[in-house]
DNA sequence: GTCTATAGCGGGATAGAC
DNA sequence: GTCTATCCCGCTATAGAC
């Protein structure tokens, strides 16, 4: 039942998990395999270095929020809508405890790989650019209102995102909802 | 001149920057006793384990913001000069490309002595109680317009602050002063 | 109060058998 | 593709001399 040569998969799931738990100093070879039933060693075959398999979980992160955007944009939902569809990306990290990428990789940011530290910079510029653009074609069609540009709203959007999900954590889970309640309300005409 | 005695005193110092750059895990002994041109041991003397230098560190950290507060209140600004004082606290640590208090013990959380997470989730409370005074008094004087309670917003406000701190590091430094402006011209009526 | 030396552990990574 | 075994490193922490 294709439990052959998913192996591969399986530590990306797993390594991702712990990425989000912990960051990516907070995880090593050995509790990836423990949680997979296999040993250390096998690991490293399908990673060899720790950076392979930290860069890999952040493509693959990439590509899905880009088969994301690619989706949303074919539902063709008003402005308002895709924000609540972005925010809901980041739902179940909190239900479960756990930080976003951008959060996971920030504070060992500057002793990463500088391969890591390039896809996360672009995977931020990604999430960035999603959110300018949407938000433009909100205050364009009179569906948002906020000062400064929007490429100045969406760090902001972001920022609490990433910030409040890592208050959550040490708080109250519910800020995240707090947050978000804030934001669209602010937001919204 | 004073220089005895207070290696105590600068083993502190040391030890904040090097949290407040990669986080508690991502700075050792060494690091503080090479900084400080001791050995290692010598450091241990001062601060037996790890987590009293961490617990110290907040709670420094902690009674520093206490005395804030205090001059601030005697200060008698209006609200809106208040809360950009509260900003310029984080400024510092944009310019040097470091993190804040909050985010540099985010990541690792979960895996911080029980001492450590009791006194961050303290100064995180301390943070949010502060700014939601100044929101609800802001507001009532007719000098802050935001939707949801004053302590809603200030979450918002320190998750945006946290977020943005890293974000800055990763992307651009100048994001820190976009979230400033964007946060003030939103909330001032 | 600082030193040298060392114990003890866990981490990333590799070699070679199966 | 997974295993056992091992290397080398850096970390926290302690013992005991000075």
């Amino acid at each position: 039942m294709a439990l052959q040569g998913d192996t591969k998969k399986r530590i990306l799931d797993i390594a991702e998990q712990l990425l989000l738990e912990g960051g990516f100093e907070g995880f090593s070879y050995k509790h990836v395999a423990s949680d997979l039933g296999i040993k250390n060693a096998a690991v490293h075959y399908h990673y060899p270095a720790k950076s392979d398999l930290g860069v890999a979980i952040i493509q693959r992160t990439r590509r899905r929020f880009g088969r994301w955007c690619e989706e949303i944009d074919k539902r063709g939902e008003d402005p308002s809508k895709k924000l609540e569809a972005f925010f809901g990306i980041f739902k179940p990290f909190v239900d479960s405890g756990k930080l976003c990428f951008g959060g996971a990789l920030a504070v060992g940011f500057k002793k990463l790989p500088a391969e890591m530290q390039a896809e996360a910079r672009a995977m931020a510029t990604d999430f960035l650019g999603w959110l300018e653009n949407l938000l433009h074609e909100g205050r364009s069609g009179g569906f948002f209102t906020f000062p400064g540009s929007p490429r100045d709203q969406a760090v902001v959007v972001l920022s609490s995102i990433q910030g409040v999900l890592q208050i959550a954590r040490e708080t109250d889970p519910s800020s995240f909802d707090v947050v978000v309640r804030q934001i669209m309300r602010s937001i919204r005409t």
